[in-house]
DNA sequence: GTGAAAGCGCTAACAC
DNA sequence: GTGTTAGCGCTTTCAC
């Protein structure tokens, strides 16, 4: 079985004290370059490498974050998944991910879990069913550092960066406007959520805008998130059976877009009405019917969010000051929209 | 800041040793019913948990599993890593995710940095630019227990787990075979890789089967795997000027039915030709063209991985029978190769 | 049945 | 500049 060498062993073998060798390594200035380069090439030799969970122990620090996500076999969150990792890699962090599918119990028992575990800190979007936040409160009163990102938790006092929620819908309901549709249908997301609360605040906003009036039978909220097919297929039912109809729909998140979807393919009715939904669908090129979507900048909402989280965590002072980013999204394939 | 409650602190508390109370949270035999009742009583009490850094420092195990894919925005991997989670979270270990993004470089620094981590094994799908395969090899040779899933790789006597990709591309051409298609184009991945040759084999078996001849002209590597367009692009339309045309294609991978779905669009071609693709997307079914595809059981492939994994790292004695597990496909979308 | 003590690998105060 | 020592939180011989 292999057994790694450890400082001991070199300063054994060179004849000088651990500290030394310590002191070596982390090229400290007070050891002489010539006993540093004795220590360094024959660290290199015998291929020594620290061991990071003795050096944890030691620094009470673990060097690792613990990331929360609804699911990863989402586009949306392997992407932001995929942008955390970049920078942790590239600062010597560790990633731990963990996955709440919607559920308040597996959040609650994740966070725990990843808390337990040492992390540094932790990178939260908030599972849709939960509404009682007790369990994060509790360590972000202990100390532990916490960023939110996506679907953050304004009670909360911490950085946080998600879309600009409010204003991709203002924008997506604005040009939807302005080509003439009047009575606009939204499939909104969980109504705990932050961001279905704020992209429900575009749509009203750009609606009163135009001096339209706000219809709450044009609203149905999922509260499955799009998971249960037969809620969204309901709702679209229902919203489709609406007199006047609706000439257009808004639908609020990336796995309610594809719910939908199918229900308007399965009801042959895909081409009786124009539709602008999130998403950020890798392959939203291929697919069919043919939609605007709006596209949140998933890779770089993960990048800020670690930053923040890393900044947190490394800062020597206590940090009151905190930031709420808001990227822009992005409007695509608006030129279905035309008629 | 954040202090957790250690052993000695309960120790004191309830004026007893360390190793009493030590004893009593693993619920050794030693420990007085009554004594034990009293400290995991106070344990729970102040909220006690047992520091995983010291533990793993001591143990010598960091109830961490290193996992090495090539990306997590890939549905397949995202699948699998769903899996591989669902059973690692039940046993009490953390799965630490790193992308290789098929790079060698990134694949070498990557596996290094995840063993001096301490995880306590690996689970690894080989990026499709590895040719040199050494720094698996020497990790392997040290006695960190490994297992290779998906992207396989046959030098190394360990547990595996994939696909039965011959099986599956043989059964895909035989159906093609049976439907009367004759000259069926084939789009294979990076030709290192084990999936790539598995498929290439089922294809020209499948082939030999029907006593049709095995044609050069009609297979194109894709050496990017699918990510630069323009291969994928060049490569169908070298095969599509083939005289006699190709009345099929095959497809041997998600990546490459995303990119070569896009070129034919591009091309106004997308009904000109039936295909049989691999695919994993969670929206296949809203794609379009619509296409047949292969699909992976990626969640149980990762289930399966990080069993056998536990398996290696948990086992007390060392094992030299190792199982290579090949999962079946799922065909579907058949209905639409009729003619 | 319980405690004392050593040690996992590393670092940092404190000596000299 | 370099060595000595203590200790991070935990487990486990070895005593008693």
């Amino acid at each position: 079985m292999f057994k790694a060498a450890t400082i001991k062993d070199i300063a054994q073998a060179l004849s000088v004290s651990p500290s030394t060798v310590s002191r070596a390594l982390r090229n400290s200035y007070e050891i002489s370059e010539e006993k540093k380069k004795m220590i360094l090439d024959y660290a290199a030799k015998i291929n020594y490498h620290s061991n990071p969970i003795a050096v944890s122990l030691r620094n009470k620090r673990s060097y690792s974050i613990g990331v929360m996500v609804t699911e990863v076999a989402n586009s949306f969150f392997s992407q932001t998944i995929d942008g955390i990792e970049s920078i942790a890699y590239e600062k010597g962090y560790n990633i731990i991910i963990s996955q709440s599918h919607d559920s308040y119990e597996r959040e609650v028992i994740n966070i725990e879990h990843l808390a337990s575990r040492s992390v540094d800190g932790l990178l939260i979007s908030m599972s849709a069913q939960t509404t009682d936040y007790n369990h994060i409160e509790m360590l972000h009163k202990q100390g532990l550092p916490i960023v939110f990102f996506d679907r953050i938790l304004n009670s909360i006092d911490t950085y946080k960066v998600t879309t600009d929620n409010s204003k991709a819908a203002f924008d997506a309901i604005s040009l939807l406007l302005s080509k003439g549709y009047k009575r606009i249908a939204h499939i909104a997301n969980a109504p705990h959520l932050s961001i279905t609360l704020d992209r429900l605040k575009g749509y009203t906003e750009a609606l009163r805008g135009a001096d339209l009036p706000f219809d709450k039978d044009l609203v149905e909220f999922c509260f499955s998130g799009g998971k249960d097919l037969m809620e969204v297929d309901l709702a679209i039912e229902r919203l489709l059976s609406l007199r006047p109809a609706p000439d257009a729909i808004f639908i609020s998140s990336d796995l309610l877009s594809n719910a939908s979807l199918r229900t308007l393919k399965a009801k042959r009715l895909e081409s009786s009405i124009p539709i602008i939904g999130f998403s950020n669908s890798d392959v939203v090129d291929l697919m069919s019917p043919e939609f605007s979507y709006v596209r949140q900048r998933a890779f770089e909402m993960g990048q800020i969010a670690i930053k923040m989280l890393i900044k947190l965590i490394e800062s020597k002072y206590p940090i009151y000051e905190f930031e709420t980013k808001l990227l822009d999204a992005d409007l695509c394939n608006l030129e279905l929209l035309n008629r």
